[in-house]
DNA sequence: GTGGTCATTGACCGGGTAGTCAACGTAGAG
DNA sequence: CTCTACGTTGACTACCCGGTCAATGACCAC
């Protein structure tokens, strides 16, 4: 027994990047404390011993998902745009995100929905509240003198989005972002 | 051993419906060949008996719950209303829907993501390519003589109401179907 | 009645799970 | 060098799961 010993935070990483590649490959369920201890070269003790228990692991794994797909939403370089040319933008530039990781959100939907408890969910509906605060300012701005609302133009653009998720991991290879950005610069108003 | 018999239809029914009221109240890990049994009122074998094995339940479930839900979509008694409008209705229409629904169409999103192969995705996906199919064509005709493309339309607003669906399932009090139907109508092309 | 078909039971099996723990190495402080 | 603190091990427990099956009863045709 025994072993070589490693300081906490390379271990950490050591373990949640085994369980990201094997949720990544074979999904969620496939996630146990003995398989991702075997992946990644040490003993199933440990993974309790760094992480405490499975949720824990899976809570970590979480904010590895969350940081790494929906935490980079910013505007700030487009402030010189006219307020729609920049909600254009940001929303093509979300759609594009989506695509590039669309296993990543797979899985945040795959935790998203494999419990009811708040654990899991709270986290997540943070990262997406997220989303409709980062779009209010630019919606609010668009709608001004139009006949549009700027808090219901930016329900419905999170909801464009969020929609838009679905269908990229539903078929990541037709999905195109185009037609939705066309469709959107079609109905723009004068 | 041995009790009193009931017709293959009556106890499979008896079955489904315990399923699907665990799975409402607790989640779609929580039925479990016994569980059901006992909410049945019945022996664990039985269910194996009429159901063969446990993704042959979780199938029929799966299909009780796409035809009370996703499968109502049609518009043939809109055919008198302008395009824009029918358009507007249908959309009305599936998001109330939602609404209703939403504890049984998030059941479907965890059908949909708590499995990578195709024993439950390929059902739930030929149900959510008939929302496109419904929606394809009354697109086409608001897109007729304006700058927008049919088909990119549709796909726009299937990402839309399945946004809307995302949004039902985070917070079925406070989401707003009137958000949405508003801003669309602000844009609706002269 | 009698025989046969079939729904029904519940104990049982093999296997995988989360989590525990006493024993054991290793490293660094004194 | 020794002692202590802690990372590490893997066998172990308790539990629950899907699935099987011989035994059993209910029902029907004759």
């Amino acid at each position: 027994m025994g072993g070589p010993k490693k300081p906490e935070q390379e271990r950490c990483d050591a373990i949640l990047a085994a369980a990201y590649e094997i949720a990544l490959a074979e999904g969620l369920d496939a996630v146990t404390a003995r398989r991702v201890a075997t992946a990644a070269g040490i003993s199933t003790g440990l993974v309790f011993f760094h992480f405490h228990s499975k949720d824990g692991l899976l809570e970590a794994l979480l904010g590895v998902l969350l940081d790494g797909t929906l935490d980079a939403l910013s505007d700030s370089d487009l402030a010189r745009l006219e307020p729609w040319d920049r909600l254009e933008r940001m929303i093509w530039v979300e759609l594009e995100r989506l695509v590039e990781y669309h296993a990543a959100v797979e899985l945040i939907f795959a935790f998203y929905f494999s419990r009811r408890d708040d654990l899991f969910r709270a986290r997540i509906e943070a990262s997406f509240a997220r989303y409709l605060a980062a779009f209010s300012p630019v919606c609010r701005e668009v709608a001004a003198g139009t006949r549009i609302q700027g808090d219901e133009l930016a329900a419905t653009v999170v909801a464009l989005v969020q929609g838009a998720s679905i269908q990229t991991i539903r078929n990541p290879e037709s999905f195109n972002p185009e037609a939705i950005l066309a469709t959107l610069r079609a109905v723009r108003p004068a």
